[in-house]
DNA sequence: ATGGAAATGAAAATCATTTTCATTTGTGAT
DNA sequence: ATCACAAATGAAAATGATTTTCATTTCCAT
């Protein structure tokens, strides 16, 4: 196992909005801080398993990271220019735990994200 | 350009739900079918553009395809033995188009999936 | 200092997808 | 039928993100 490397998270932070691995990557070769792609991989990953960050997936297949607030939300996004929109999830929990009742299963989580075209695209 | 191998869009209804394109190729190998992968894309692709199938990514970001208009379900899925039940969607169709509508977007899609333990385990 | 565990990164491997390009197939005109 | 040309096909190479391998370095605890 491996933790992750903070210079990634504070690199992260600095992008604002969403950066792939590469960009990060790339962000942080131009500051002149000395990394290896494989390590930022790792620290990405790492976030990502102990819900530091987001990760998503761009209309061409690359993932794209975020830092999350700490309430499960889930995201609309847009399928063209990539803007997102943090939604409550309400009514989705709801229905997530009356339906697994109803199948008599236990320890109930669930994954939800719309998607479509925002308004300038 | 490239119009549609119609043998494609065959299996992809074959399919039921939705498959990749590694996976529709796989299929009409295992059938016989002598067709090349980039056939496959191309097909795929094409029928994308004319809006006969929806595309979207898994976790992994291997796109996968299915035909649009299909009702489309959900599922119930256990973490421990892999059980699936499939789920209709009702009420997250209507949470997503709310949803959407309110920012602002359009063509709509969602993603949502249930997982926990079943009864046996 | 010393030994072992964790972290690192360069290079190779993987894998979906796209591009290239030579060949085959289909079609319409003659 | 034949010729000409556009479209379709697919094998192989290229691409590009991500993962794996593995040898080396860094960190700690003793």
């Amino acid at each position: 196992m491996s933790r992750s490397n903070p210079r990634v998270l504070s690199t992260l932070e600095r992008a604002g909005g969403f950066a792939s691995a590469q960009e990060v990557y790339q962000l942080m070769q131009r500051e002149g801080q000395s990394i290896g792609l494989t390590t930022v991989y790792r620290s990405l990953q790492s976030l990502v398993n102990d819900k530091i960050v987001d990760v998503l997936r761009r209309d061409d297949g690359e993932a794209i990271y975020r830092l999350c607030g700490e309430t499960h939300h889930h995201h609309l996004v847009c399928k063209s220019c990539g803007e997102t929109v943090e939604i409550e999830g309400g009514a989705i929990e709801k229905w997530a735990l009356n339906v697994a009742k109803e199948h008599g299963f236990r320890e109930v989580g669930h994954t939800a994200e719309i998607f479509g075209l925002c308004s300038k695209c």
